[in-house]
DNA sequence: AGATAACTGTGTCCATGGGACACAGTTCAT
DNA sequence: ATGAACTGTGTCCCATGGACACAGTTATCT
């Protein structure tokens, strides 16, 4: 029962003992994991199968059974290597900022690796460094009037509009290719029904580019959870430091 | 070249005019998607095939290729099957009672049909049913002093949201669920490296449910965007009623 | 030193997946 | 009535993930 997800446990926390006998494996998790990125980088997850990642290093398929459980499993790796190390703390800075640049990395992460956002979708385990760049968010939130569950959640709400700015990104890709092709169905369709959709229509006609979504979110939600700061530390400006005010609970929203 | 938008394009919005000689089709694009979506929701949308759709209707899988091109015309077929009508415009109501009311309906409507998740996975042809989802926010939007392009931003912001909790709602699944073990697994990880992720072990353990995350995420980002409105029809309150205040450009953000 | 247990890489096999293609049966227009 | 157009299907192909047994390799124990 659950042997999916302790093995996945197991491969991305702990790295087992050599054991000491018998030759000595030929590859390595992190080589395997590189190559499966660089398949992914090239060709799309879509593209990463067995086969494919052993060749790549000159083995067969069912070598890479012997430091891998599954597929799964490789994917999990293969996130792991593509996040990277978190950016560096910068406690310098206020929240806001500290928010800011955090969703710019995470965004430039995954215009680095495209299919991390197939990758990670679904509930799944998360690793040392993916763990550690949600430790980033949170902590930038600490100490300013909200509960755990609620710096959760803001933390939530960032990556995830970060995740879906990205995913409209796929659709602008260079021209020609199928993403754009797409785009441009959608532009020809929703012209042609201007009718039904008279305010997407209108939308869309504006001459603005589109390519401002990140920031435009980005401040949308900022000057929201601001508000609510505001609101908690309240009018006196106490800058309380330390933790949940669980007393007023979380009616407040 | 480019034949895969261009199907989907056909199937989503034209009904060729059935053709007059040959033998009657036995089945219709209602009914195969109907029964994707009940193997969908049954099993998840890995387990939707062509054979076991097929077989759901008592064909074989060949006969599926005479209604649709491939897999992925199928999946966009359930996928306006599953959506729905989107929710009556209610156009009595504010703006933000309306991306309320919407952002819940949405949300619900993927509750139904947790695989929609996957479904909608990047760029693709939105059928006239999700189209009509997106007209009716961004209608609500309309002059507001928003541009069009700000509108379709705050769109896609507020439903990337309802989607990420979406998907994180997947994870609290039935008790003994793999998804309940895997949420329970990183738990366990986050609280044995405690010392390494404080800031997420601290907010994982806020007795606070995390059940309040559609709505943290949905005031957050209605905060943020009533204060751009505020400060775009100005203090003077003037509700303008018309479109673009394009002079002013998009720099207050 | 041998013997042996543990380990590694691999070849073979299977089930399942999407899809191409040809063919026979069916139906309508001429 | 006859042929064109259409439908459902059987057969085939290739790629995929994975099970399993086997041979080769190496450190430890006697």
């Amino acid at each position: 029962m659950g042997e999916a997800a302790n093995d996945t446990v197991r491969l991305l926390w702990e790295q087992p003992p050599r054991p000491t006998r018998g030759p000595k494996p030929a590859l390595s998790l992190e080589r395997i994991a590189a190559a499966g990125v660089e398949v992914a980088d090239a060709e799309g997850l879509g593209a990463v199968s067995m086969q494919k990642v052993a060749g790549l290093l000159d083995f067969t398929k069912m070598s890479l059974y012997r430091y891998v459980p599954g597929k799964a499993e490789l994917v999990a790796l293969m996130v792991e290597s593509a996040f990277g190390e978190p950016p560096a703390p910068a406690d310098l800075s206020d929240w806001r900022d500290q928010l800011t640049a955090w969703a710019h990395h995470l965004s430039e992460a995954i215009a680095r690796h495209p299919w991390l956002l197939d990758a990670t979708l679904g509930p799944r385990v998360l690793g040392p460094r993916e763990l550690a760049w949600l430790e980033r968010v949170v902590a930038a939130l600490d100490g300013h009037g909200l509960t755990g569950a609620e710096r959760m959640d803001a933390a939530v709400l960032l990556a995830g509009h970060v995740r879906t700015i990205a995913e409209q990104a796929r659709a602008v890709g260079p021209d020609g290719s199928p993403e754009a092709e797409l785009l441009a169905a959608l532009g020809t369709v929703v012209h042609r029904h201007a009718d039904r959709y008279p305010a997407v229509a209108a939308a869309m006609a504006d001459p603005d580019g589109r390519d401002q979504a990140l920031d435009f979110g980005l401040a949308r939600i900022l000057d929201g959870l601001a508000a609510l700061i505001d609101r908690r530390t309240g009018p006196r400006r106490t800058a309380s430091p330390t933790e949940n005010p669980s007393s007023q609970g979380r009616a407040d929203n």
